[in-house]
RNA sequence: GGGCGAUUAGCUCAGUGGUAGAGCGGCUGCUUUACACGCAGCGGGUCGGCGGUUCGAACCCGUCAUCGCCCA
């Protein structure tokens, strides 16, 4: 054996390499002028100030399994890369940057502002990016996509002037999230749940004019400042005498009404409640059906402003404990009680974010939601799993207004402009130079830029070059597939959707893939302030990308949740290492078998077997593995289909581990110098680049090396595994008998390692051994046979026949309905042997104890399948058979020396 | 408050009405010339609790519990 292979693939050493060959032949480009079937996926944008983390590891690694695998099924793939500009995320981390150079972006002032941006962008904005390349991430990197390029920004200014000449985007107040930190309105999804929120419910009392006086209870004592009036439920009988009076406001001494209205719980608190409309969404609503006035006593930065008074100037949360302070002082405060406050959390900073009434721009959702409802209902767009259709159908069955205008720098400016003199906007695609309305010259293009997701809803066309009429859209659009974890429903999935229909009359995609989402090793959600994320660079590095890959892939299954965490990701990681090492050396071993030995004779077979023609000299055991081959493919070309990943990566592992290498190697071994060594050298060849094809898209790193290993003996394959041919499966080559024969045949050889280990043999010292088969059609099938049996188990001979009488001094073993003997005179003890076959003995009375009895129950005999009941009873008398024989040996026992 | 998911071997998970499974870990034995990141063998579970349907339930129904996710 000539050849010099090591014994482990290094990915450290190799992948970088492997992956620049692959980027530098070409092999992620899409082509739109192919004839081939378009399959199209566009990555879910990461943000462009994040690295990545093991959600994404999940997601990517799975897209690329689907783009490898629909690449070599022969369609013209396209898996496009690229990040969104992340507004708020993006703005932070400049403005901390300046922060640190004691310095803000007012005083830099817009413009500079945003050079900084683009200057942090073009230095860290591609992390990402080149962590998916890490990763084996078969992107096509010719089409990378940023949401703040130009063309991309062209296609929101069209998206946003269309949604507006249609009347779905206006200009309003309403009551939006405001976060006091990032200074900016946040839509409802850009919030999170503060946990562990413990607070106070405050109980005020409110005189009314002319006598009396009501308690109400706030959570949020501050705002009573803001106050404008107090309403009760229009049925509550304790209060109907006083709807309509007034009362004087504590602390401001404003005179504020008593409204009835039907929003107000009265079995909550005391049945009356403050309504404070311009820092609550039910009071604000309130207030517009009450004609109340909407007073703020906050500013941008959640400070009390001059509409406070006394408090004015003060932090929000200091003035509570102060108005507190002053209401107890004054003989309002009439108890407080400890109350669980539900508080949402700036999803980008963790301030408490202010609800707050503002001016904002919003996009009317009814409209577009309707369709992207429809699309689901209709099935042309499927969930993967099934049950996430509710989900998505609950939200954009309910979604409101959604508040696209964010008050930041980095973004796309809204395409707007107020005019000075008569207050309209006019909204064009080209910059306006007058007014479309009075034609005045002074307008001014508002400052505010959009959401984030405004422009990420897009992305399945913008990315393809929309509005244009490019060659890539008619292609590849629409897309495919969208993978993405579950808590991407209503961020992306249920806009792109919406916007797929709007513009271009089409939904995005036919199915989404929503794939568990990330756990600890305790089935917690991963956070990075907790500690308990884990960085995937460390596994990536430990283990290397397609270890990592398998790792992850095969724990995919249709749960929600998966459970990844130190400890679980170490063991699993290893696993995925030492398959792809197992891999490897399959490999080494077969090419050092090919090397020197009739090279053209194993490609010329293996080419043979791989065309589905039938080759000379096949033993039983290559027909076996073929077969094997075959039905796996088609397992895991279902799974795949159904995007069982899980299951794909499980069938490819117990085929490669313990069919391929386990079996199939070793039973091929003893031939390799034998007359008939060619058919096992072509079949070795065969399943291993078959093996090959179909571990790429899980572990293409690997897979690469293996398969350039291969090419350098037989120059005429693919340059590269990437572009090879997906295998198929051929029915012809499964044959189920020889399945159930090669099973039986393995249970006889495990039998006698059985035995060599209860008796302590080695398995150096070879043995003799009979098989008494049950009938003598089993005994011919088998005996064909022997030869295999004796070179897995080391025996120098095997008989076998129909009710053959034991050897003198033989252990007994039952397996498969025959009886394996293994004379061993003075080899063992007795006692031992005896103490064995009681145990054998007793696990077969219980059985048939078990099947006896549900024999004798009528009601079973009466209702079951007639096949069940057949098929119980030979069950029975194989069991009664079994427990004979062993009786037999028991016998036979007393007989040993 | 509503919805969803999970609960099966020490761990991670398959298993949708008819003999409880896999991998990992464990234990025992092997320096077998592809691989000790290996090979061979073995043990290990009253399928969360309780009730119901059924000849028969891990599986269907009800209920409770625990853990988790989402929405309000």
């Amino acid at each position: 054996m000539a050849l010099d292979i090591p014994t482990r693939f290094e990915p450290a050493r190799r992948e970088a390499e492997i992956y620049a060959g692959w980027k530098k032949a070409g092999r992620f480009t899409a082509n739109p002028a192919s004839p081939k079937t378009p399959f199209v996926i566009v990555i879910p944008p990461p943000n462009v100030t994040g690295s990545l983390h093991m959600g994404h590891c999940l997601n990517n690694t799975l897209q690329d399994i689907l783009t490898r695998w629909k690449r070599m099924s022969g369609f013209e793939t396209l898996w496009l890369p690229g990040t969104d500009h992340a507004g708020i995320a993006t703005q932070n981390v400049v403005e901390k940057e300046l922060r640190k150079e004691k310095t803000n972006r007012h005083a830099l002032g817009r413009e500079k502002f945003l050079e900084r941006v683009w200057a942090w962008k073009e230095q860290y904005g591609n992390t990402i990016l080149m962590q998916l390349e890490r990763m084996g991430c078969s992107c096509d990197w010719t089409r990378t996509r940023f949401t703040m390029d130009a063309p991309y920004s062209q296609a929101i200014r069209v998206a946003f002037v269309q949604l507006y000449k249609k009347g779905l985007i206006y200009k309003g107040k309403r009551i939006i999230n405001w976060c006091p930190r990032c200074t900016t309105a946040l839509s409802d999804i850009e919030l999170r749940d503060q946990p562990d929120d413990k607070g106070k419910l405050y109980h005020i009392r409110y005189p009314i004019v002319g006598g009396g006086e009501l308690t109400v209870a706030t959570t949020r004592p501050e705002t009573m400042l803001g106050d404008t009036a107090v309403a009760v439920h229009p049925d509550d009988a304790r209060y109907k005498a006083i709807v309509g009076k007034k009362i004087r406001l504590p602390l401001v001494g404003r005179e504020i009404p008593v409204v009835a209205d039907a929003f107000v719980d009265p079995k909550f608190g005391t049945g009356a409640v403050k309504v404070t409309p311009a820092h609550d969404p039910n009071d604000y609503e309130c207030s517009q059906r009450n004609n109340l006035e909407a007073i703020c006593v906050m500013d941008e930065r959640g400070m009390m402003n001059a509409n406070a008074g006394r408090f004015a100037g003060i932090e929000r949360f200091e003035a509570r404990k102060q108005v507190v302070a002053a209401l107890e002082a004054e003989g309002f405060l009439t108890g407080t009680t400890d109350h669980v406050v539900p508080l949402a959390v700036c999803d980008r900073c963790d301030t408490i974010v202010e609800p707050s009434l503002s001016d904002q721009w919003f996009v009317k959702m009814k409209p577009l939601a309707a369709p992207a409802a429809e699309a689901v209902r209709s099935g042309r767009v499927k969930f993967v799993p099934e049950r996430w259709t509710k989900i998505y159908l609950d939200w954009v069955d309910n979604t409101r207004d959604w508040c696209v205008s964010r008050q930041l720098w980095w973004g796309h400016q809204i395409p707007a402009w107020r005019c000075l003199d008569c207050n309209a906007y006019t909204v064009e695609i080209a910059d306006p130079k007058n007014c479309a309305h009075c034609g005045s010259a002074s307008v001014k293009q508002e400052e505010d830029v959009l959401d984030t997701w405004f422009s990420s809803g897009l992305w399945p066309f913008a990315t393809l070059g929309w509005p244009e009429k490019t060659a890539d859209l008619a292609k590849f659009y629409p897309t495919s597939v969208l993978a993405t974890d579950r808590g991407i429903i209503y961020l992306w999935v249920a806009r792109m959707i919406m916007n797929g229909l709007e513009f271009m009359g089409k939904e995005p995609y036919h199915t989404v893939v929503i794939h568990p989402t990330i756990m600890t090793d305790d089935g917690k959600r991963m956070s990075k302030s907790k500690g308990t994320g884990i960085d995937p660079l460390t596994l990536l590095d430990s283990y290397g990308a397609d270890a990592t890959r398998f790792a992850m892939s095969r724990l995919v299954t249709t749960s929600q949740d998966m459970r990844f965490g130190t400890n679980i990701s170490k063991t699993k990681g290893e696993e995925g290492q030492r398959f792809m090492t197992k891999m490897f050396n399959a490999a080494r071993f077969v090419l050092m078998s090919l090397d020197g030995a009739d090279k053209a004779g194993a490609l010329a077979g293996a080419a043979a077997l791989a065309n589905g023609d039938a080759i000379p000299g096949l033993a039983f055991e290559d027909r076996w593995i073929l077969s094997r081959l075959n039905t796996t493919i088609r397992a895991v070309d279902a799974a795949l289909q159904r995007y069982e990943f899980g299951d794909a990566a499980a069938q490819l592992y117990a085929f490669a581990w313990f069919e391929y290498c386990d079996w199939y190697i070793e039973l091929a071994k003893p031939r390799l110098a034998r007359p008939d060594g060619a058919a096992a050298r072509a079949t070795l060849l065969h399943v291993l680049d078959s093996l090959t094809r179909l571990l790429h898209p899980i572990m293409p790193f690997v897979t690469e090396e293996i398969w350039q290993s291969l090419r350098a003996f037989d120059p005429k394959r693919e340059d590269s595994v990437m572009i090879a041919a997906w295998p198929k499966a051929d029915a012809a080559r499964v044959d189920l008998d020889i399945e159930k024969t090669a099973g039986t045949l393995m249970e006889i050889v495990r039998a006698v390692r059985d035995v060599r280990a209860k008796y302590n043999i080695p398995p150096k010292q070879a043995l003799a051994a009979a098989l008494s088969a049950p009938d003598a059609t089993t005994a011919k099938a088998l005996a064909g046979h022997a030869q295999l049996v004796q070179d897995s188990a080391n025996l120098t001979k095997l008989d076998i026949g129909a009710g053959i009488a034991p050897p003198p001094s033989s252990a007994t073993q039952v397996v498969a309905g025959s009886q394996l003997f293994i004379p061993l005179a003075g080899l063992v003890d007795p006692a031992k042997e005896k103490e064995r076959l009681e145990g054998a003995k007793k696990k077969a009375a219980d059985q048939a104890a078990s099947i006896r009895r549900k024999l004798e129950d009528e009601k079973f005999v009466k209702n079951a399948p007639e096949e069940l009941v057949a098929k119980e009873r030979a069950r029975l008398e194989e069991f009664d058979e079994q427990i004979a024989k062993v009786e037999k040996s028991l016998e036979e026992l007393k007989n040993w020396k």
